[in-house]
DNA sequence: GAGTGGTCTAGACCACAGG
DNA sequence: CTGTGGTCTAGACCACTCG
């Protein structure tokens, strides 16, 4: 067997022993040094963890432990089953951002605005026990929520509009998808980059009126969700 | 720019223009020379394109091509977005195997039939421009649908049973999850271990007798498919 | 045996993050 | 500035395939 492979699985039992998911491993220097191997040796055991989902490199940093306990206990409970009726909608535990942004034609055509219409865009996080699982854009018509960039805190937003402004929505068509995370994306969830994320973008509308409040595209964690869908027949 | 990423696109567009499925690269030496770089600069560089799935190394033997030019023409259509109520239900053009088994603790548990049940399990491969883009693992209670396995040849398997059997099916709930392909998945579907497959488990049962006739599981290319979901409220 | 890819070592320098 | 990961080069030897 090669000399990085069983230095991987080496490291790999190491870290499950002695590292939670945040901490930076030793530098690759001192690893190669510790198991008296060359650092290019060294840099190809790190790969495998890297591919595998444990590791995650940042250059000028260090090398960050990923994958942790609170995985595993996320993963032993089983994957979430969640109602589409909720995805998108549901309790996010964070506000991210939120900043005033004007429709660009992609938007604007997803959206069935015009260009150049104002939207208050809301970046989320949802956490399950402090991890994040879940990053949820929303795109919303300015005009139709007035104030609300500087009212929402956290939790969830659909309920605050529906709360605050005394308007009820309706869930529009869905389109599900999947992806690897972008890098900014892993870094967020905490995730390798080989972990692909379920997509999923929806509009959401006024009940009354039909009008497009809202566009939403939320990208969650595979390892942890999976998406129900109950047909209503 | 990193010197192997340059390597990679050129080496990539060369065997996109000279190369077809099946040919060997000339050597890694043999290429390093021609790119004036040394062999483990060169190495990266080909590492990149295994990784996208263009080529394949065989040791001992060569660097392999085995990309295929359909990829692309499917890409530049965008991707399909497939209804729900299609999903493990339209036309696949070919079945791969058909065999007896009888259900395992798992498979009972999900068709919801006593352990050792006969079940019927045909593979399926749906493909667009003779490109395999989705795979579909059909299990079906035998007793349900006598000799089956032996007529069943090609084309829609639920169109096939609402013909032949007189049975009307309905589907049940589904769950969508994403997960990488396995080796084998990737080889079956022509393409690179990093492209996320979307994974549709789902359950259908007899609209009159609501007993579940079938369990199946699709798995499709993320680059090609979104699924498409429209509440019925 | 000749030729291919696979691994390991060694040393150098670059690019990025953070004090 | 220091320390980290990222890249490139160079040379050696191993493991596999095939004639």
């Amino acid at each position: 067997m090669a000399v990085y492979l069983e230095v991987a699985e080496a490291l790999e039992s190491d870290i499950r022993n002695h590292f939670d998911s945040g901490q930076f491993l030793p530098s690759e220097m001192e690893l190669a040094e510790r198991f008296s191997i060359n650092r290019h040796t060294l840099r190809r055991a790190v790969d495998e963890l890297v591919n595998a989902g444990l590791l995650l490199r940042q250059h000028g940093k260090g090398t960050m432990v990923v994958d942790n306990k609170i995985e595993y206990s996320l993963r032993s409970k089983g994957r979430f089953t969640e109602s589409l009726e909720d995805i998108g909608l549901q309790a996010s535990c964070e506000v991210i951002s939120i900043r005033e942004i004007s429709a660009d034609i992609k938007l604007a055509k997803r959206m069935w605005v015009e260009v150049g219409t104002p939207i208050t865009h809301i970046e989320t996080v949802r956490c399950i026990e402090q991890a994040p699982v879940c990053l949820i854009s929303h795109y919303l018509v300015s005009h139709l929520l007035p104030g609300i960039a500087q009212t929402f805190k956290e939790g969830s937003l659909h309920q605050w509009i529906e709360m605050q402004y005394q308007k009820k929505i309706r869930r529009d068509q869905s389109l599900i998808g999947a992806s690897l995370p972008t890098r900014a994306e892993a870094l967020q969830l905490k995730c390798s980059r080989s972990l692909p994320l379920i997509i999923v973008r929806s509009n959401n509308r006024l009940k009354e009126s039909n009008e497009i409040i809202e566009y939403s595209v939320s990208r969650s964690r595979s390892d942890v969700f999976e998406m129900k869908i109950n047909p209503e027949e």
